[in-house]
DNA sequence: TACAATAATGTAATAAAAATACATTTATAA
DNA sequence: TTATAAATGTATTTTTATTACATTATTGTA
């Protein structure tokens, strides 16, 4: 089946089986995919130099129902994933034409995270936060940042939690952790080592240890659960770091599933760490949660 | 003239001086945005109860041309921000259900940041940033992970950076700076005391305080630039501090900038910067960049 | 209250668009 | 070649959308 995400790379990939005539309306519709959006069958198919028919036919057999339907997935399309295609930074991009570029990059990766990642993995996640009686938060380089990030997402849980960067203090928090003890290692690539053997060090105590990484990646077999997120290509030089986002997102994402998890119970605790921080603003109204 | 984006909100709109025959199509389509974009002209009068003329003139009042541009707009409203209106996590909401809600808020926080963004205003701090001798980042709470992930971002640059989240720390700092140091300043309500009073240390030393904060705060007051974020309503219990993705987003636009600006010619330096990371990974083709 | 004047809505006819059935052409393999 | 199947086009029908115009409500004023 056609996703209306992909129809419009389907209609551009060369590999495509068309026909003659097919790949003449394919061509029309690339040229100008917007104006397809709103043409009538009659336009398009004189514009491709075919019959109504042609054109009709070539819509079936891309999964719509319709021509109406086609141009409605068409522009859904368009809409979508799809138009950022050709959308990477190039070197002669001035600030109102790469600031866009980066946004949809960003937005674009939270899209495939958000269609990739398995509910019935969140949920058990949640059920080990849920469970456990300590957390840890581990992460290196970039993904340092993100462990930090997540100690203050989750100190709202009456959970003892605590972020660590430097190596050396993983390795021995892993070492002296005991059952019932709840580790978090975010490593976009899964590959690197001291993460790893630190993953290893906590199994080897009978702690959990839940990792944040790439599929099939050596940290991710080191783990009891793996949230693997495929993000994608880091080819270009210029495009963001957009597995941060991905992953702050899903930390928000299971920090939200536990705060549901746990009810009413717990909001007087929240409500004393608000307190807590209203002096230090000019007015108390808000605060930089 | 209505856009795509507001179409759907624009229907909502209680306000709005729909006719007697209008306001009912509007219901119809409001009681399913979904189905509509595919019904006929017929069907969707006979579902409001009303002559499809009706329907044709209520289409034309929403700035469609017809009733299929109507849809189109629709099919678009729908695709982009507008679904997000009533998508916020409800207590009986479970992983499937507020998984992508939660991911969705956040795409819609960055869509919301992109379209509202200056690339004026990024132009200039890029400017900046070119010119800077020295550049600090300060963040406090959850502001503090995206000024030491802003610090992995520059440090590709030649020019020394450091992030810094002890209060005392920024306040010395501050004190001890120099014309050309640049300070980045990040705090989402603008109103912590310590940074608005670090940032007028700064200006009083001639260094360049650049924030990146809510509008008209204090904060942007006491800066030289202000890039400002409206990312709007955290009133919600559940949903994600969306702003913080918001500010890394922004911080790659300008890194990104800056690295188109230095063009090609501090490339070495970043090829450094990976080749020392090589040992550390199981393979040294990726890297936690 | 009555009665223009105007706005809103509907009916019926027309035009436009899309889909279908079927004929013709073109390619393919025996 | 020549039968067969696949691809494409022509003509027609059906569906869909729009327009013109009639009817019905609504509003303001004498």
């Amino acid at each position: 089946m056609t996703t209306p995400q992909t129809l419009l790379s389907n209609l551009a990939k060369p590999a495509q089986a068309f026909s003659k005539a097919e790949q003449k309306v394919a061509d029309a519709i690339l040229a100008n995919p917007e104006l397809t959006t709103r043409s009538s069958i009659a336009r398009l198919a004189q514009s491709a130099e075919v019959s109504e028919p042609t054109v009709n036919r070539f819509c079936k057999r891309l999964g719509a129902t319709g021509f109406p339907d086609f141009k409605l997935k068409l522009a859904l399309s368009l809409a979508s994933g799809a138009r950022f295609i050709n959308s990477a930074v190039a070197e002669d991009d001035t600030a109102p034409t790469f600031t866009p570029k980066i946004f949809n990059a960003s937005i674009h990766a939270l899209e495939k995270t958000r269609d990739s990642i398995d509910p019935k993995l969140i949920h058990h996640v949640i059920d080990e936060v849920v469970a456990s009686k300590r957390i840890y938060f581990f992460g290196q380089g970039n993904s340092g940042p993100v462990a930090q990030d997540a100690e203050f997402k989750f100190f709202r849980f009456n959970t003892p939690v605590s972020a660590h960067q430097d190596p050396l203090m993983q390795r021995m928090l892993a070492a002296a952790s005991k059952p019932g003890d709840l580790l978090f290692i975010i490593s976009y690539t899964g590959r690197t080592i001291g993460l790893v053997e630190t993953a290893r060090l906590a199994r080897d105590s009978l702690a959990t240890v839940i990792s944040i990484t790439a599929p099939a990646s050596p940290l991710a077999r080191a783990s009891d659960l793996a949230i693997t997120l495929d993000v994608g290509e880091d080819t270009d030089e210029y495009l963001p770091m957009t597995s941060q986002l991905a992953q702050l997102t899903l930390l928000d994402v299971i920090a939200t599933g536990v705060t549901l998890r746990q009810g009413q119970a717990h909001l007087p605790h929240l409500a004393r760490i608000k307190a807590s921080l209203a002096s230090t603003r000019f007015d108390s109204v808000e605060q930089d949660v």
